[in-house]
DNA sequence: AAAGAATGTGTAATATGTACACTAATATGC
DNA sequence: GCATATTAGTGTACATATTACACATTCTTT
């Protein structure tokens, strides 16, 4: 029963890895580091778990105090537990991620963490500790999801267009998508309402306005529903434009 | 710097969910614990982490440690700390996962794991700690895994036949499947060898024995194609034998 | 030689996925 | 106000994949 005392002890943390997707661009909220080590560094929001307190509830906790993002739902990825990974000793970690409305959100940085900024995903790199790898795991985990859990509406305002949650989409699948193909499966799903709005001040044809219907997925998934999206087959896609531009019969 | 000593450690393992394929049943590794706490109870195979060692390496160690098992590919699944999910003190445990041919295996149980024997997955309950979670969560990702990866050739012995191919994906995804359509789909993936031989001392036609082709298999990844298997949407499959026997042109 | 037991096989109907090109609606610049 | 630029929105034919379903075959046992 003492002996307990004898096992080897590390120090734990947890890393939260947020998602959002803004201009086009899937992001990725990071703080600039007020502490040793890596002080200054661009990093994940991750601080030490307490000693009586659930991982869960340590991810939560962490990521208000660092950034001020409250009432985030966490979802455990990976433990990076590598010997080196922290310089000043044994640390292992657990991470977390995410998916948020970077609109609905306003930044709080602690001064512990100087400052939190959303990056590009695909511009990040360089991070302190093994914060890249982490990273890159929980895109993966994305990527992963992405296939079959409407896990896009999370990252969208309220009210869309079918042309951004393509793009969005497309930028976590890294692939292209077929616009009336795009359409036809997500419309058939049955999971959005047609909010009989448009966008108003662009400098082209508005378009209409959706918004993902919770009830009914839920409605859905208790009926045996998965949703499912492939990603497509080939890997480089030809536009229409350039294909067409050789046609057989003129 | 010196601060570092300050925060809170915490003991921390791993955790061990190996299962076999036996007797058309799913199986799942377990030993007698020969310690306290839960001495004489049945649980995971799973113990301390050493201070300078990597969480994979503590995984491969443990588990050969306890049962003998050598040579295993393990794959981390979810980390486990809950404050009270050990007795006497704060213990987060690394769940890892792993899928073993029965037959090529001899179990040594250590003292500390006073016996290590297969039980049906089916079947186990009151497991030492949380461990009925643990598993729960390894057999939830088997069942995903298997979906999208030839995990099952992981199981069977060398040669097999088609029959017990679709036992054990029946077993793992707690389903019936039909076995014109398992057959014609898993034989046009080309993934298996056909040996040319057949099975002997079966009290009825015997049938003809497989093996998997895990070159073919790196050559197709390597070009691109993914392994797909979906769950059949019905839930209950009728059998044929009763469907036919209510034809309706007599 | 008959009965029992599991193997092995094909086809038609339906559903899903894919490739692909033009018209519609708005803002802006002239 | 008219031409231009820009993005939205739409349909169809073809190929591929999934599903439902029944019976003859080959072996052992009695």
């Amino acid at each position: 029963m003492n002996e307990f005392n004898e096992y080897f002890k590390s120090a734990f943390t947890v890393d939260n890895v947020i998602f959002g997707f803004d201009e086009g661009d899937l992001k990725v909220l990071l703080i600039k580091r007020g502490e040793d080590p890596y002080r200054g560094k661009w990093g994940l929001p991750g601080y030490f778990v307490y000693p009586n307190e659930d991982l869960d509830t340590a991810a939560i906790r962490v990521l208000e105090e660092l950034t001020g993002l409250r009432n985030v739902f966490l979802e455990q990825v990976k433990t990076f537990g590598s010997v080196n990974r922290h310089p000043f000793g044994r640390v292992i970690t657990v991470a977390y991620f995410s998916l948020i409305k970077i609109s609905h959100y306003t930044l709080q940085p602690s001064s512990i963490a100087r400052k939190a900024k959303w990056h590009s995903v695909s511009e990040v790199t360089g991070l302190a500790f093994d914060h890249d790898e982490i990273l890159k795991a929980c895109f993966h985990r994305l990527k992963w999801l992405v296939r079959s859990r409407p896990v896009g509406f999370e990252l969208l305002p309220p009210k869309f267009t079918l042309t951004e949650l393509q793009h969005l989409y497309e930028a976590i699948l890294e692939t292209s998508l077929d616009k009336r193909n795009f359409r036809k499966k997500i419309l058939s799903m049955d999971l959005l309402i047609d909010l009989d709005e448009t966008q108003e001040g662009v400098a082209h044809r508005p378009a209409r306005l959706y918004q993902f219907d919770r009830n009914r997925y839920e409605e859905l998934l208790s009926e045996g529903f998965s949703f499912e999206l492939k990603e497509s087959k080939k890997k480089e896609r030809t536009t229409e434009r350039a294909a067409s531009s050789s046609p057989q019969t003129a």
